[in-house]
DNA sequence: CCACTCTTCTACGATACGTAGAAGACTACA
DNA sequence: TGTAGTCTTCTACGTATCGTAGAAGAGTGG
C-alpha cells in the first residue's frame, strides 16, 4: 500500500513530532498550529480524526494502546524510517538502479554528498 | 501532482524501455508482454491507452509530437531521472534529511554502497 | 468526395480519502 | 446503581483520481 493522503500525513507529522502516543483529541489539537491555522486550515471534529487514525492503524502506520482511557496512538516507525523505506521502495521500482542512484547523487547537496560520503565510510553500523 | 497509477507506470515502462518515440497502437501492442498477459492483463482499447496518453501529457510525463499523423508519445524524462527525482521529492518531504540519508543508506546492497561511493568520489558531474 | 484511420469528448465504475453525524460503549460520580 | 458525560465505532457522503471505453468528430489517401 503505497502513500498517505494530506490529513494522514499531517497527523503522522504531528505523532513524529512529539515523540510519544498521544489521544485523539490531543492530535485534533495540535493539528492547528500557527502555521497551519495561517494555511486556513480548519479545526476538525474529533471523529475526523478518530476515522483517519483507524485508516492509520490499519495501514501499520500506527498502534493504538487501547488499555488507556483514550486510546493511545503512537507511529509504528520514526519518520526517518519511514522516509528511507519510501525512497527504497522508489527506488526498487525501477530495474536501473545504478542509473537512477547515479541521478540522485548527482543532485544532492555539497553538504549531504558528504555526509553521505561520511555515512559510507568504513564505520557504517546500525 | 503526486505519482502514477498502474496503468500510467506501465505505459511509461513501455516508453522508457523502447527509448523511442512510439505511436498509440504500438504502446497499446507492447503492453501485452508474455509477462503481463501471465498477469492476466487483458488488451485494451486504444482509446483507453490515448486516454492515459493525455493524462500522462497533461502531468507532464509524455510529449506528443501532433506532426507525425499517428501522433507519436515520447518519454519526457528518463526512467533513471523521474526515479531520483521522486526520491528527492520524498527526502524533501522529511525535516530530517540527514537522519532519513542515514537511514536509507543503511539499507543499501553492498554493492551499491560501493558504486555510490564512487559516485560521491572526486569526479561527481552531471 | 468517400472510406478508413486516428483523435477527442464524454462518461461510468471503483477506490481512496477528507469529513463528520448517529449510535453504541465505557467511566465516574452522585 | 443509574445517569450524565466522554470516547469509540459504524455508517455515510462528496470529491478526486484512475482504469476503461463508446460515440462522435477530424484528418488523410485514393
Amino acid at each position: 500500500m503505497g502513500n498517505l493522503g494530506v490529513l494522514e500525513r499531517l497527523l503522522m507529522d504531528v505523532l513524529w513530532d512529539s515523540g510519544q502516543a498521544l489521544p485523539a483529541n490531543e492530535l485534533r489539537d495540535r493539528l492547528l498550529t500557527p502555521a497551519a491555522v495561517a494555511a486556513s486550515r480548519k479545526p476538525l471534529a474529533t471523529t475526523t480524526v478518530l476515522t483517519v487514525l483507524s485508516r492509520l492503524e490499519t495501514k501499520g502506520f500506527v498502534t493504538r494502546d487501547r488499555g488507556s482511557r483514550p486510546h493511545l496512538y503512537r507511529a509504528v516507525r520514526t519518520r526517518a524510517e519511514h522516509t528511507a523505506e519510501l525512497m527504497h521502495e522508489v527506488l526498487g521500482s525501477a530495474p536501473d538502479r545504478q542509473a537512477a542512484l547515479a541521478r540522485f547523487i548527482g543532485n544532492v547537496t555539497p553538504q549531504e554528498a558528504e555526509s553521505l560520503r561520511l555515512l559510507l565510510s568504513p564505520a557504517a553500523g546500525e
